[in-house]
DNA sequence: GACGCGTGGAC
DNA sequence: TGTCCAAGCGT
């Protein structure tokens, strides 16, 4: 849930998430269009499909508990090189060498002397990260906290709080004065894309109590717009659903693809 | 290595 | 208001 999200608008799905489905064997059980269900709006939705995998892989591989081993976490679907770190190095307390977006904000700064990290996680980094983790294995692990907290908090990508940082007087790039980023991130695009009919159509299924017919989304957005009403689908990409054909077509044919919907004989609905 | 993939709070 | 960006992953 954490990977590309705030912890803030994970918590309280997360909260409702563990009291429904407390272990692996619980959430294997349910098909999995309900965890879709219980996701709700946190976004990424192909990850509680590997999240649904993954319990069934624990289940299936693992006796039912969460492996503790980097090499074993890696191996589930949905988790990569920092979350079988982090899921190690936190619930299980080993050493790991582990590497977010925060930390990595925080070894450019401090120690490249940079504004921002490269735009992808580089070979270099990882060596880096791995050379600066403390030997001892409780330290390392208060190490990764205090880091990826320091960069969270502080050591923030707008409007870091140097006043605050408690290792200012180290930082590289505030001792070169703060230089600009070396690259200007660009943003994603959002309004009129596909990705944003697909979040949309995808609301609506999260909605459906029955199949929706294919044509449904493109002469009834109206309707659909009264279904979304008051739960945050934006209208405009319900009313983009009716003039973009094309786009319509790309978003069920990618939800398909990905497992996030099922075409039955009466229409579209999230995977039984 | 580059790309596609959601959503909403902060500024 | 529009832009930025958040505990990444798989292809």
């Amino acid at each position: 849930m954490l990977q590309q999200t705030p912890v803030v608008r994970v918590l309280p799905v997360w909260n409702e998430w563990l009291k429904r489905w407390p272990t692996p064997a619980d959430l294997a059980a349910e098909p999995a269009g309900e965890a879709v269900r219980a996701w709700g709006r946190l976004g990424y939705p192909r990850r509680v499909l590997r999240l649904h995998a993954a319990a069934a892989a624990i289940v299936a591989d693992h006796g039912g508990k969460v492996p503790d081993t980097y090499p074993e976490l890696l191996g589930l679907p949905g988790v990569g090189s920092y979350t079988a770190a982090a899921v190690a190095a936190f619930a299980y307390g080993r050493r790991e060498t582990v590497v977010d977006t925060n930390i990595r904000r925080v070894h450019a700064r401090l120690l490249s002397g940079q504004a921002l990290p490269a735009p992808a996680l580089t070979a270099a980094e990882m060596r880096l990260a791995a050379e600066i983790l403390p030997s001892d294995q409780a330290e390392s692990v208060r190490w990764n906290a205090a880091v990826m907290e320091l960069g969270a908090m502080v050591c923030t990508a707008r409007a870091p709080k140097c006043g605050l940082c408690p290792v200012r007087d180290s930082c590289a790039w505030l001792a070169a004065g703060e230089p600009p980023p070396s690259y200007v991130p660009k943003g994603q695009a959002w309004h009129g894309t596909d990705r944003q009919v697909r979040g949309a159509v995808l609301a609506v299924l999260r909605l459906a109590e029955i199949p929706v017919p294919p044509d449904h989304f493109r002469t009834a957005p109206a309707d659909l717009g009264f279904a979304a009403e008051g739960v945050g689908v934006p209208l405009t990409a319900l009313h983009r659903l009716n003039s973009a054909p094309e786009q319509l077509d790309r978003a069920l044919a990618g939800l398909l693809a990905d497992g996030l919907a099922e075409l039955t004989d009466n229409g579209y609905r999230l995977p039984a």
